[in-house]
DNA sequence: CTTGACCTTCCAGTTACAGGAACCTTTATC
DNA sequence: GATAAAGGTTCCTGTAACTGGAAGGTCAAG
């Protein structure tokens, strides 16, 4: 099948599944004779794959660290896991981040009357610190 | 001053500085007879304004605005009030997606055994959605 | 045979900088 | 005064993960 059904299935668009391949994410598909990209049911499965855990935030990297583990059938289930630890770590870290801003944010704005007059406490508080 | 004073005091780096310079998110430093930047105290203070926002997680377009606003003696703050709360906004979608990323991937990560054998939940998670 | 929908490659743009090269100035030291 | 270290300057490249678009070949339908 060509790119654009294989975006389909699996839910990439087919730039980014070229973008995949010259990357080196995934192995340059087949060609067809006119030169067109040829993808099988299996590529479609690892396309999927792919797909499924960016959706989980996993990094292009992290990604081929996994599909190599997925296709290691000597695997330890321990390398897996550490890199979803590593990666829950991080996104914690994000979410904490994020928390704090917010929840600065969310002070001054209450703050702030928000109406024609300039006086204004989010500015002020940018001003001074 | 010169820039490696500017950015001590700003908490801002000289690469960092340059950068907002050229991107025109301030204006152009004035200059020594040498061609060295030369910062005041009201230049500290504009850099102090951006750091704080930034840490605040507002883009460098955002503070531009807020830089823009600051500036005006005629603002309503109900306009800077906006720009805080469509970034409120912004940052509580991203908190939601990585709350769920991180749920998922707390539940995958509790399935997994994590040993030397290669059967993993993780992996096949990835594999069948 | 033409039209439109695909496909191809390649280049630029996005965000917010960091790293580094090549080169000039200032300051401190001998 | 010579020199070396420290700091300044500009300019180019790289980062992450694509997206948009140009120029041009291919394929299926009417």
């Amino acid at each position: 099948m060509n790119i654009s059904k294989a975006a389909a299935l699996s839910g990439l668009t087919a730039k980014t599944i070229r973008y995949y391949e010259s990357s080196g994410l995934i192995a340059p598909a087949s060609r067809s004779a006119a030169g067109y990209r040829d993808y099988s049911e299996a590529d479609i499965h690892i396309l999927k794959f792919i797909h499924r855990a960016r959706d989980l935030g996993f990094s292009v990297k992290d990604c081929k660290a996994l599909l190599s583990l997925y296709h290691d059938r000597q695997r330890a289930s321990a390398d897996v896991k550490a890199i979803a630890e590593d990666h829950i770590n991080e996104i914690s870290h994000k979410i904490d981040a994020l928390q704090a801003m917010k929840g600065t944010l969310q002070t001054l704005v209450q703050k702030c009357h928000g109406d024609d007059r300039p006086d204004c406490p989010i500015l002020e508080d940018l001003s001074l610190k």
